[in-house]
DNA sequence: GTCATATGGTTTGTATCTTAATAATTAAGC
DNA sequence: GCTTAATTATTAAGATACAAACCATATGAC
């Protein structure tokens, strides 16, 4: 099993640097550096991914769940509006609504109407919902760190930077592109 | 526009690090790199994703179904069976199937049964398959490359290292675990 | 004040993906 | 050779997500 697991855990095989540049290269704008470092932050990220989810599984909760759960308990009782949760979460408006739903049937949170803008749905966390995140908590960071464990601080620390610096200037070729059409081009809640 | 785009396309101001610390720091297991990390992959992924998806929906194509397209075309004309394509996609064999079943229709591939292994349906991309990629791959190749502009070709690299050792690590986290609980635990398809 | 417009939230319909169960075929034990 | 186990693909049911259409409320123009 334990020399069967590497080779099925591991499906970086499919990608191939040469067949990728043979099939590519008659495309001008085709450029490796580019194309490697996409691969990479996909199979990164789905790694991580994939395997929070199953921790999380345990509880019953999505990640996107469990970030609302993190994020209204890091706002120390003050609660959010959902259109901010939608955005915090990088998920639709209307996603926000199904999750809060679920997550006030189970009484981990609950919704109380803005005192000043009607329209306004404050969630907050219960009491139930911050000793379910107590729960999770301990185990949940210890088994990230161990995770990532091959990397030293000053490595994570590098690696956040570089990738700090892909998102700005992703957000500013965004930027420019909606400026150019003026119509407002927009990631996440395109409203 | 152009300066409430820069608002409503950075979400991040939703994770500030003082928040953050403030309301994990009781749990001993917590790691700010690690944490810190861990937000920047998840946010970046969620930013080429989004994007690229807006893209390929130009195409009605799903981000698997492009994917699927392209390990295709890079086959030259061998085909894939089913469920390396799983492998390879990071998806379960039953949306591969899907997958296909979509594309099948819409003429872009095709299922031939496998001679020496009848249980075995290989998959191949058809003419029109590959004339619909050709038709994608110059601008989205351009597009992608102008998204990571501000990155230098160096740092780019750089990233790809990190973000390969950060694979690494976790692979090599996940098997010593399947080691330890000998049922097999596994990711993607665990079968 | 009134009408037009914008914003917050929900509902509805649809797409994508996962797990579990199933059928067909192959491989392995004896 | 026959039975058991493993593998490939499919189907079915359910979770999670998005876009568009929809009310309720708030804001702005006049």
């Amino acid at each position: 099993m334990s020399q069967t697991s590497q080779v099925r855990l591991d499906k970086r095989k499919y990608y191939s640097r040469d067949q990728i540049i043979r099939h590519a290269q008659k495309y001008p704008t085709f450029h490796w550096p580019t194309t490697e470092l996409l691969l990479n932050l996909v199979y990164a990220y789905d790694l991580i991914a994939t395997y929070i989810a199953r921790i999380l599984n345990r509880y019953h909760l999505s990640l996107s769940a469990f970030n609302l759960l993190i994020i209204l308990a890091r706002s120390e009782g003050k609660g959010l509006p959902l259109h901010e949760i939608g955005e915090a979460l990088l998920v639709s408006r209307a996603n926000v609504t199904g999750l809060v739903d679920c997550l006030e049937r189970r009484g981990l949170v609950e919704r109380v109407v803005h005192t000043e803008d009607r329209r306004v749905r404050i969630v907050r966390i219960t009491k139930s919902g911050e000793e379910l995140l107590e729960s999770i908590l301990p185990g949940y960071h210890g088994e990230v760190r161990e995770l990532v464990n091959e990397l030293s601080d000053e490595e994570k620390a590098q690696l956040s930077r570089l990738l700090l610096k892909l998102q700005d200037s992703i957000l500013h070729t965004l930027e420019k592109k909606s400026r150019k059409r003026e119509d407002g081009f927009m990631i996440g809640n395109g409203g």
